[in-house]
Parts: structure tokens; sequence; C-alpha cells
DNA sequence: AAAAGTCACAACCGCCAGAGC
DNA sequence: CGCTCTGGCGGTTGTGACTTT
């Protein structure tokens, strides 16, 4: 027999607030705050509310300090990275759950052993002011979570990996002094090592969206080579990662620089929201929807500072104004 | 213009930890 | 020590708004 609830569901309101029941809510707060029990809070304050309820509505939006709208990029990085860090733990968690399960032969429900698997999002609330767990756990499930399992895939997918396409990628716009951008008739085929052991990848057109531009971020340039670094303190979060990337012979190519997880291939996470970002067997693309109909681009992004380079003398690249 | 699909977020649910008795 | 109760938490659901077909 499971515990009793802790009020009468027939007997209280469920649903969305009112603006009168919110009144109500604030102004009882402000006079006597929760006076020390949520539960018996709504009774004296005349609500027909269950006290759980009260008290979610006030820390999830009737406290004054609760900052509404929508997350900053610099919110994002936060949240990536603390959940990235926060995120290691769920491997000891759920690892040490399965352990226990082989060693000790006891059935756990399922549900328990997912409940030893928790992410603690008032930890990264707690980071960013005026932003509930609330807040971050919805956003990370509609949005976050997205963006962070394409740099993983991207990820795992290019370590120990070097690239060729074909048919080469040729400049397909006048350069400017911040982006370049290089395209193909479409990228039919990618020939690249995993591990060591060659692979091929055929893209299908029904599938993969085949790339036809690519952007390169770049902010100084030399006679004849393009240094990529940082463009931007918002993309921080990214900065354990330590790519390289070169256009050079006909090919374009990308390897990690470090090893084990810090490998990885760097994507620039645009903020226009019309962009969506997708990734098919080429890379991480943002699909911008252009007035003259879709557009895919890709994002390049080298983020600590290594210097890769362009040959100039390919056709890819012009030299660059300053 | 309408239906279907998608997204964002408020709210609810069930469980656990810890305090108090 | 064991029980009850409350606060707190993460997962999930419901629903309105918005977008796409």
């Amino acid at each position: 027999m499971g515990r009793a609830p802790c009020c009468d569901k027939a007997k209280v309101k469920r649903g969305p607030w009112s603006p009168e029941e919110d009144t109500t809510l604030k102004t009882y707060f402000a006079k006597y705050g929760t006076g020390g029990n949520w539960i018996a809070l709504p009774h004296k304050a005349g609500l027909k509310r269950c006290g759980k309820s009260c008290r979610l509505r006030w820390l999830n939006y009737l406290r004054p300090d609760i900052k509404h709208g929508g997350f900053t990029e610099e919110e994002d990085n936060t949240i990536l990275t603390l959940y990235s860090n926060i995120g290691s733990r769920l491997v000891v968690h759920s690892t040490s759950s399965f352990f226990i399960i082989l060693i000790g032969r006891a059935t756990l429900p399922l549900k328990n052993l997912l409940l030893l698997v928790f992410t603690e999002w008032s930890v990264i609330a707690s980071h960013l002011k005026g932003r509930t767990d609330n807040d971050v756990k919805n956003y990370w499930n509609t949005k976050l979570k997205k963006k962070m399992q394409l740099m993983e895939n991207m990820a795992s997918t290019i370590t120990n990996t070097s690239c060729h396409f074909s048919p080469t990628p040729t400049l397909q716009s006048a350069p400017t002094a911040d982006s370049i951008y290089f395209g193909t008739s479409g990228f039919s085929t990618m020939n690249y090592q995993h591990n060591s052991v060659a692979q091929t990848m055929v893209s299908d057109p029904n599938q993969f969206p085949l790339a036809r531009l690519m952007e390169v971020q770049e902010q100084v340039t030399t006679s004849g080579y393009s240094s990529f670094s940082a463009t931007s303190s918002s993309q921080e979060f990214l900065s354990t990662l330590s790519p390289q990337i070169s256009l050079e012979n006909g090919y374009a190519s990308w390897s990690g620089s470090g090893g084990g997880e810090e490998e990885g291939f760097i994507v620039g996470l645009g903020s226009d929201p019309s962009a969506d970002i997708v990734m098919d067997g080429f890379g991480i693309h943002e699909k911008i929807i252009g007035a003259g109909g879709d557009m895919t681009t890709i994002n390049y992004s080298s983020l600590a500072g290594n210097v890769s380079h362009i040959n100039s003398s390919l056709g890819f690249y012009q030299s660059v104004a300053n």
C-alpha cells in the first residue's frame, strides 16, 4: 500500500493558476511567508490548492527574483558545461547500480535503477541567476539535449578521423574579412579513416541533405593562409575540444589534436532561431531558411586557437582583405 | 483556411531524504 | 529504532501557441 497523498485531489483545484490565485498567494506570502508549512499554507491563504502546488507555483513562477524569457547563449553554455561535468556522475551511478544488481542477484525495479541516475538540475540552476531547476530542465529537454547529442555524435564520428570530400569543394562566394564560402555540386562520397581503417561513406540524398556550402570562420589572415581561432566568448564551453581543420590538396579534413574524450570537431552553434542545426555524413550544418529557399551551410570554427590553413593555390581560397 | 505536427513550458506525479516524535 | 510528515527533486504529462502542410 502506498503513501497517503498529501492532499485530497478531489477537493483541490488543479491545472493552470489564475491571476487571482497568483495574487492571493503572493499577498499571503508577503505577509506571512510559508509559515513553516507549505501543506497548511493554502488553507490559511484561502486557496483551494495542494500545498505542493502552491510551493511549485511560488518557486518556479511567482518569486520576485525569477527571470522569465529566453535563455541567452551564455546561459546555454553554462548549462552545457555543467551538464558535461555533472553528467560524468551518471556513469558512476548507473554502473554501480548495474553491479549491485549483478553481484547481489537482487532484482531492482527498473524505476529504482533509473532514480539512481540523477542529473541535479538544481545544481545547474544555482549557477544561473533567476533560473529555476524546472526552467533548466525544460530548456534542456526541449533544446539543449538535441544540441548536446549532435556534439557528442559528431565528436564520436570524427575522432581519429580524417575525411576527403569528392568532388572537391570550390569557392562559392566572394570572401570577406569574416568568412569565406566553399561549395560543390553536392558531396556524393566521403572517404575517411576511422581508427586507421579506411572507410567510405556514400550519402543518400533522400536521407542526407547534401552540403552545398561550407562557411569557414576566419579572424586573421596572412599571405596564403587563414588562421582560425576563437571567435566568440559564447563558445567557450567548447574550448576543451581542440580540433584542427585544414582544406588542402583537394579535400577537406579535420582531426582532433588531443586524446580521449577531448577530441572532437567543433561546429558553430548559431543563435538565429530560423536556423536548424542538422548533422549528416559530412558534418554538422546549419540549415538556414532564406527568402530564396533553403540553403545549407556548414559552420566550422576552431576555438582553441589552433591554426589550420587553406592552400590558396588550389582555388578554394583567394586572398582575403583584412 | 483547416488540419496536423511541433514546440515550449507550466504543472503534476511519485519518490527520497531528513527532521521530528 | 521505526514511523510519519514535509520539503525537495527529477521525470513526465497536458495544453496552448505556433508552424507546416
